[in-house]
DNA sequence: ATGAAAGCGCTAACAT
DNA sequence: ATGTTAGCGCTTTCAT
């Protein structure tokens, strides 16, 4: 490995003028700034991070932490996050946190010995301790797409936004509605809050066994929530799913008792991924503006960490979320 | 940051002792061990993976190369590379390789930056330059899922397993049999191939214009593809898509011109991804034994790197897939 | 068994 | 404008 003695031996000077040239100082003879540059490129010269951080007390990498069972949604949101990281100039380093007990503490123990200068978390670790630590080690922390309390927090309005879903089965005519959502996050909880309460405001009669939450926000547990619903009560007209993973399920689940969507039952999902606009049906949902979320967390992660301008007065802020009307959906007959 | 100086001040020792202590040695007085062990846990002190790396000269730390635009199919094989990594005691560096010009020089700075002990190559890279860096700089390269000249290669025979898809296609009556693949990496080639094996093995007449390569995997492009398809000729009983996502995007355009999966037109896909076995109909499909192709690769890199046992003789291994049959192909009606 | 000292590759203060 | 020096946190000889 070619180090910065080297370039600097080989071009008769000293390392820090090397260094100099290659962190775009001023203060150099463009005469030697030329040939060292040509040296570089001649060499195939790249800094040793490492040795770089370790001076500068700092890494120029960002941390993302993120479920180890990210979904399609999660997956498109990082790497929006790490192109835009990266065109601020930072490496990225993932934490995927694994659904395990420990999982926590072994990703908080990697990330002691790593240092990231900043940490973007989009999985919403239990633990308080994960936090805390963050905090008092002063490392800038941003929260995409749900919020934790005095930590700048970028995501939508998810009690509104599953209001709006909820609000547009019942213009359709559905009074008799069920909804899978999950217990792990609070997302999950959240999108039940704007299903009650926009049952609520409808005045629409409900009862506690119409909503199911099941253990991951996959088709697969979307499936298996479909057919505990069946089991309970096949009195229903619509379903509103937390996400556009258990909606895939849910159909799924549907379909095998030979119930059609949308004729005989109205599905709604959440998130938008890809592939909600090619199967069939092609799903209703709400659409997370992931590209403004990904842009903004890591904008804000640079302006915390540049200081160059720090993140407006509030501790959040909401994108819009948009209703997307496609197949899955339709009016209640008759 | 507590160091290992503090560590040492605090228990009256030398930052040797400690270090001893930290990394397992033997030497140490026992009760000297255990004070230090109650002062590490006492203090949160975790090594600094940078100054370590620095006068270890290893970073401990294996970089996977993988497209910005990693599919489902790639998402599931990093997630079970990356936790067998981890089992064996690795960092784990992503670097995202970006469907632009300069992305794969851009990968290959940040590389040489982040001296990764061992890369994984999820990615088919097109520059030879990059395989040459990694080689005359003697970082072990293991590639998974597809091959390159040379380099150890974990895979499934991907014609053979192409033949097999289509000798299903051909068993069921069709003879009419469209392709769409992609041309960008190897594998989409290499299936393709195996489609044409088939054909010419079953002596299916087979005239060019029935295959269309399209720039990406995914279900958009599998959607346009179709439609091209569609255009230049409309007699045709079956398809085989190179790709799950392609082949989705495929049922679509199909649909949206009244035809219909399977009772109109058979549709195989590859790979398996986690969606296929939820939308209707149900993909049929050529499994890639994930978990193992996964678990191998992070075994053979622990190999190359521990040299406690060289991967065997050969420069490949190839992992066995399976047809996997769901509803989307039926036998030619009549 | 333990400590002192050197050095990994780099940058930044300080000289010149 | 350029070189010299010290030191970041760690491990590893080499003494003792």
């Amino acid at each position: 490995m070619v180090s910065i003695k080297d370039i600097a031996k080989q071009a008769g000077m000293s390392p820090s003028t090397v260094s100099r040239v290659v962190n775009g100082k001023k203060h150099v003879n463009s005469a030697k700034r030329e040939q060292i540059l040509k040296l570089i490129e001649k060499t195939g010269y790249v800094p040793n991070k490492a040795a770089r951080s370790m001076v500068l007390k700092r890494t120029s990498t960002v941390g993302i932490v993120i479920p180890d069972t990210f979904n399609i949604f999660q997956r498109e949101l990082f790497s929006i996050i790490e192109r835009n990281l990266e065109s601020f100039g930072y490496y990225t380093l993932f934490f995927f946190v694994k659904f395990e007990d420990m999982s926590e503490e072994n990703c908080l123990a990697k990330l002691k010995g790593e240092q990231p200068d900043g940490i973007i978390m989009i999985h919403e670790v239990k633990n308080a301790a994960f936090y805390d630590y963050l905090a008092a080690a002063g490392i800038p922390v941003v929260t995409s797409t749900f919020n934790y309390p005095g930590i700048f927090s970028i995501h939508v309005n998810e009690e509104q936004a599953s209001m709006e879903a909820v609000n547009h089965l019942l213009q359709l005519g559905h009074r008799k509605i069920l909804m899978i959502s999950g217990d792990g996050f609070t997302f999950g909880r959240q999108r039940a809050d704007g299903f009650f309460q926009a049952l609520a405001a409808a005045d629409v009669p409900w009862a506690d066994d119409r909503v199911v939450f099941v253990r991951h926000y996959t088709a697969e547990f979307g499936m298996y929530g479909m057919r505990e619903l069946l089991l309970r009560n096949r009195d229903f007209t619509a379903l509103f799913a937390a996400t556009d993973e258990l909606a895939i399920g849910a159909v799924r689940a549907l379909r095998d008792e030979g119930i059609r969507v949308p004729e005989d039952v109205s599905v709604m999902g959440f998130d938008d991924i890809d592939i909600s606009n090619y199967i069939s049906p092609r799903l209703t949902t709400i659409r997370q503006p992931i590209k403004e979320i990904g842009e903004q967390t890591a904008l804000v992660m640079h302006r915390f960490l540049s200081r160059s301008d720090l993140p407006g007065s509030g501790k959040e802020q909401i994108l819009p979320h948009r209703l997307i009307i496609r197949e899955s959906t339709a009016a209640l007959a008759r």
